[in-house]
DNA sequence: ACCAGTGGTTCACGGGCGTGTAACAGGCGG
DNA sequence: CCGCCTGTTACACGCCCGTGAACCACTGGT
């Protein structure tokens, strides 16, 4: 299991999970009711099928979606000094100290970066408050949703800019 | 007619013809046969349904396919000296003073330009006043709705004109 | 199993300031 | 004369970011 499995969701009955899904950026197979609408996936990790359907068509095109995710996680973050934070065709502006943090983030992508080198990075005069490294930190993972792009945070140790 | 309409073929029948369109990069929307095993699409150029299907489902896939040729051509704004800007077979008119501020955004699509930079090429002479950029900006940003792109502000970088 | 301590997350608040926008006025061209 | 283009002002809005505090999650000791 590695957290990225294609979720199997039923439509229109459960349009709000669908929505919920396509936020959090997960692969999902849609399952088209027998007489509703056709759909019209919105993404790349969004395919559909219509009802009813033999199982072994369904494990087919979850297939295709795996592997679209695995294509899709060969990609590498990238930060401008205009503060473009991009990745694929998603980007992002950042704010100034956003974009100090997100530095040494995208430079060891998918690494551990210390709470002590973010803080150099971020304020290299020095912290001006107790927590103010978790708040900008809280703030560059919102900025991050929908992105495909994940800060996890590594319980003392540091963070990791990783993929979704 | 622009030469990538999707083209439907059936399979496992006519499966030279598959191959055939294939290398030609040809997007393709294959009807598998009721009976056969499920279907593995090679590139993203390539659906499939199971037989037999509505008309209303395939022409929703292909829409589908078709967005994605043009998702994947990716299209580039152009601004031509009459004052008129494209994209894709949107256009429209701007005025002279839009037109100059167009100018670099076209150029450099997808960048951030400087607003110094914005202000040079719509006031070689100095900026009128202090809001003028701004004004005009705005202006700018009307024009374009509908239009599929937006003009995005770096917050004390400049400005990006991009995919909406 | 409980509890205390540490580490991390999230919220709301407010000042500062960069940016957006409505409204008005003058000018130029059809 | 009317409509569009442009400059100008004033004001409102929204973003950025520090700050404090509450809250949650995990850990290690007793």
């Amino acid at each position: 299991m590695d957290g990225r499995d294609v979720v199997l969701v039923r439509w229109p009955a459960e349009d709000d999970r669908l929505d919920d899904l396509r936020t959090g950026a997960v692969p999902r197979l849609v399952l088209v009711a027998p007489h509703a609408d056709p759909f019209s996936p919105v993404d790349d990790l969004e395919d559909w099928v219509r009802l009813p359907v033999a199982e072994v068509d369904v494990r087919a095109r979850v297939r295709t979606l795996k592997r679209r995710v695995t294509d899709a996680s060969e990609r590498v973050p990238e930060l401008a000094d205009d503060r473009l934070l991009r990745y694929g065709r998603w980007w992002a502006a950042l704010a100034p100290a956003e974009a100090r943090l997100a530095e040494p983030l995208v430079d060891r992508f998918g690494a551990v970066v210390s709470r002590t080198d973010l803080a150099r990075a971020g304020w290299p005069e020095g912290l001006p408050s107790r927590n103010s490294l978790d708040v900008q930190l809280g703030r560059l993972r919102r900025r991050l949703e929908g992105s495909g792009l994940t800060l996890r945070t590594v319980r003392s140790r540091g963070c990791v800019l990783a993929t979704a």
